[in-house]
DNA sequence: TTAATCACGTA
DNA sequence: CGTACGTGATTAAA
């Protein structure tokens, strides 16, 4: 019987596999709501589905420890000792998996006293003896023990549990020096330090292949123990006794009485509802399609050998060594590999302080390293592929792009970002950096450069290469699971939008320090001073910045009544003390209020303050991937929150003002997006008319509300129905109405009542997005950007109604998003085309500012009215106000 | 020193 | 019991 013919034998340990790939995969990246860790899970799930795919076992057996005691810590109490305790975040994994393993039928084995690998080594045995093709799955070193001709061990290397080393007696041979059944005694002779086993001193692997090659066996070697010379020798002599208990430890127990024979252990079909329970309760979304999918594959006898190959995440190959080319060598290379790559090539870019100090570039099977000094001459073809159109496949090319266009580097051809890619395809998710992604979508580790410095490291190559060259295996892996719209908003909207946000981070904005300077010291002299009144209303002196202390002195020392509930005692919002305001009127109440305001913008102006540059900027980070929706977020600092709504407020948007060279800042803005995006969706004929109208739009709406002439709206009406309106996109209840508006329920709900009666289609559809969603598991944008709810089928009524008011939102925020970014990135091209010297520098969601260069009003004016008008088509009109000015707040219409 | 909580600024 | 964010101060835990 040839071995294709023979039944295969898949032994798996599957502590020392679970441990392994709880290293491999971060923690934070694999748990599910409630808590619990996954990623030990996940890494052995998706290994076992690579084996099952790639060796197709006939049998299957997978051999947990039951504790860390058996009769080898009887017999050595120290044996293992050196471990330390097992991370919390493993315990509780193990069940789990065992739990995963019965539903997909596949047998476990544990042996009280025994360790999982002495189960391994029986099984194997009595595997080959019945004529089976042994396999044996371990992380354990001891498991090479076990291999002969039948038996191949596969063993994890530093790469993560996904790529498996084979070791067949040919392998060892080649690693070690030696046949496999040596290899205990090489261990005895050396010493397992993981293990705690203390070998002969000074002798190392070299040596105890060398007594081997010349005795044959350990105990060749201690019967001519005193022909050994030297130092070595009398350490052998001195400490054999070592050397022989860690022989008598190591060596594997085969002859176990086992619970199941060999033929039991018989491949049988999966437990398909079992499955998707354990695996819903796991979330693991895209591992449920892998089992389901090789169970189909297999379940039709046999599958053509390319289909097979697509149905999981295949292993990709080893990162190869980076060369370092130069001038014609160089641009030999890229013109070859630019030819045999269509798609585009990894490319990744070291930066230090914000400076590029080296590129990396990966081909399929190659990678260059390429360190980066400015005024290097000898990268002529590498600046020129970089400024060509060539395309380039990068992860967070943001940061990189902004240090290529400090080092005055000409660059186009940014074709794909993996994380922009891997946001889209789960914009609420984890996922941040490439390390996130590769250990996603590649099941690997990415080598990272070792930070301190102590280890010097070169086993694992790291850096700019690898990046490139993970980045290029791990994009297509994202790309290809976004659907045809997400895939749109990826090309047409988001790729494009990076490169504009790269421009406006590297502007910055004007900010004047003299004015927040000014403005700090006089909100510290206000608060100071609010803070005394408040002190002695009370007669003492607490710190009102403390809720702790401030719970004492409303609830305890002035015997407030209790406000909402938080869940370290009770609030002291804004809200909580306006109630308090009207039902238990305090002079300390207000000060308190007060004295908040002034302390939060001091706080605002200081933090701007520090941001400032040395040219006088400001320079926010865009974070692309930063929300759930399809905005944009603004971080260090955040410019997306500068306060506007009070008058000391606008003092700090004032010190925002127009730069050097230029006239005047001009913003625009959309007016009432989401509402008219409501409009146009519901395609509820009366709030269309509304904005066709040309009225105030909450004054026509008051208007059809409460059956009066638009001019007899009465400010009270229309603020009703305006907090009714910006609420309809929130989800927002009658409670919630009332609440804000500080009216009874009855008259919210009655609000609400009359409200649909006149605008019933905007319910009908705000009430379709939610069922649509409930049927999809997602949303959509206007423009295809999609965001999945998996709470919208949770049995927990507080997560599922949370679900449900996001469900309701996001397509409008959403689609508000993808309508500013495509205006965006046509003002940006407009701007250029027109060679202005004008340029965008802030968004805030519904508002874009720009600077504007002396003379070209009247042109940027044209194109950013062009730009963000024209930037959807939809049943009403998108309003844009545009306002020039010498600051921020001026410049407000 | 880090993490959670609270509060609050914007659209 | 209204969506989407980021920041800073305080507090408790380590």
């Amino acid at each position: 019987m040839s071995d294709s013919e023979k039944p295969t034998l898949l032994i798996i340990d599957g502590h020392s596999l679970a441990f392994r790939a709880f290293y491999a995969l971060p923690v934070d990246s694999f748990q599910t709501r409630d808590g619990q860790h996954t990623n030990a899970i996940h890494g052995f799930i998706s290994m076992l589905l690579n084996l099952l795919k790639n060796e197709k076992p006939t049998h299957i057996a997978v051999a947990f420890d039951i504790s860390r005691f058996s009769f080898r810590t009887r017999e050595y109490p120290e044996y293992k000792g050196t471990r330390g305790e097992t991370p919390s975040e493993f315990i509780g994994q193990i069940p789990l998996l065992q739990e995963a393993l019965a539903a997909m039928n596949i047998v476990t084995i544990t042996k009280e006293d025994f360790e999982a690998d002495d189960i391994l080594a029986t099984l194997s045995v009595r595997g080959t003896e019945a004529g089976y093709r042994v396999l044996v799955v371990s992380g354990d070193r001891d498991s090479i023990q076990l291999v002969n001709d039948n038996v191949t061990l596969l063993y994890p290397n530093t790469q993560g549990v996904s790529q498996l080393k084979r070791y067949d007696p040919a392998a060892v041979e080649e690693r070690y020096g030696i046949r496999p059944e040596q290899y205990p005694d090489v261990a005895a002779l050396v010493g397992e330090t993981s293990d705690n086993l203390i070998g002969i001193s000074k002798v190392g692997e070299k040596t105890a292949v060398k007594w081997l090659g010349l005795y044959g066996s350990l105990d060749g070697i201690l019967e001519h123990a005193d022909e050994i010379k030297g130092v070595v020798g009398n350490n052998l002599r001195e400490q054999k006794e070592n050397a022989i208990r860690n022989r008598r430890l190591n060596r594997l127990v085969t002859d176990l009485e086992l619970p199941v024979a060999v033929p039991e252990l018989e491949r049988g079909p999966i437990d398909e509802q079992a499955v998707r329970d354990i695996f819903a309760r796991l979330e693991f979304r895209s591992l449920l399609d892998r089992v389901l999918k090789q169970e189909l594959t297999e379940g039709a006898e046999s599958a053509a050998p390319g289909e097979s190959a697509d149905a999981a995440a295949a292993e990709i190959p080893q990162t190869p060594t980076a060369q370092t080319l130069l001038d014609e060598e160089l641009r030999g290379w890229l013109n070859r590999v630019t030819a045999t790559h269509p798609a585009g090539l990894g490319l990744s870019v070291e930066v230090l302080d914000g400076k590029a100090i080296g590129f990396g570039i990966a081909s399929d099977t190659e990678t260059v390293s390429l360190p980066w000094i400015p005024g290097r001459s000898d990268y002529a073809p590498f600046e020129e592929w970089l400024a060509s159109d060539a395309p380039k496949i990068m992860c967070n090319a943001k940061g990189q792009l902004k240090a290529i266009r400090r080092a005055e580097l000409a660059f186009s051809g940014l074709a794909t970002d993996a994380l922009v890619a891997g946001w889209l395809l789960r914009p609420g998710g984890q996922e941040k950096t490439l390390v996130d992604l590769v250990a996603r979508y590649l099941e690997e580790t990415l080598p990272q450069p070792d930070v301190n410095q102590l280890v010097p490291d070169d086993s694992a190559p790291s850096g700019a290469p690898v990046d490139a060259w993970y980045t290029l295996w791990v994009t297509p892996r994202i790309v290809e699971q976004l659907d045809e719209g997400s895939r749109s908003v990826l090309n047409d909207i988001e790729m494009p939008t990076l490169s504009v946000l790269v421009e406006m981070e590297l502007r910055g904005v004007a900010v004047s320090h003299d004015e927040l300077a000014a403005l700090s010291t006089e909100l510290g002299e206000t608060a100071a001073g609010i803070a005394a009144q408040a002190f002695a209303e009370i007669g003492r002196e607490v710190n009102l910045g403390s809720p702790k202390q401030l719970q004492e002195v409303l609830f305890d020392q002035l015997g407030m009544p209790k406000t909402r509930a938080t869940k370290t005692g009770f609030s002291t919002d804004a809200g909580a003390l306006a109630d308090l305001q009207q039902s238990n009127p305090h002079p300390f109440l207000g000060l308190l209020l007060e004295h908040r305001d002034a302390t939060k913008l001091r706080q605002i102006v200081e933090t701007l303050d520090k941001a400032i540059d040395t040219t006088g900027r400001i320079h926010t980070n865009y974070v692309q991937v930063g929300t759930a929706t399809g905005r944009i977020a603004s971080t260090d600092p955040n410019l997306q929150n500068i306060p506007v709504r009070t008058e000391d407020g606008r003092r700090i948007r004032a010190a925002f003002h127009v730069g050097d060279g230029y006239e005047t800042l001009l913003t625009a803005d959309y007016s009432q997006i989401e509402m008219r995006i409501m409009a146009h969706l519901s395609e509820d004929a009366g709030l269309i008319e509304a904005f066709n109208a040309g009225e105030d739009l909450h004054r026509f709406v008051g208007s059809r509300i409460f059956g009066v002439d638009p001019a007899e709206v009465t400010p009270s009406m229309r603020n009703k129905v305006k907090a009714m309106s910006y609420g309809l996109a929130y989800g927002l209840s009658a409670f919630g109405l009332s609440k804000q508006l500080r009216i009874d329920t009855g008259e919210a709900k009655q609000l609400m009542t009359d409200y649909f009666s006149r605008f019933g289609a905007v319910r009908d559809y705000l009430r379709h997005v939610v069922e649509q969603a409930k049927v999809d598991g997602y949303t959509t944008t206007l423009f295809g950007r999609r965001r999945p709810f998996p709470d919208l089928a949770s049995p927990n009524r507080v997560h599922r109604e949370a679900a449900e008011r996001q469900a309701l939102n996001s397509p409008i925020q959403g689609s508000a998003a993808d309508i500013m970014k495509r205006a965006m990135i046509t003002i940006e091209n407009d701007i250029a085309a027109q060679d202005l010297r004008s340029r965008m520098l802030l968004q805030v969601h519904d508002e874009l500012i720009f600077e504007v260069a002396p003379g070209e009003a009247d042109a940027l004016e044209a194109i950013v009215r062009g730009g963000m008008g024209g930037a959807a088509d939809l049943l009403v009109p998108l309003d844009v106000q545009l306002g020039h000015g010498t600051n921020w707040d001026s410049a407000a219409h």
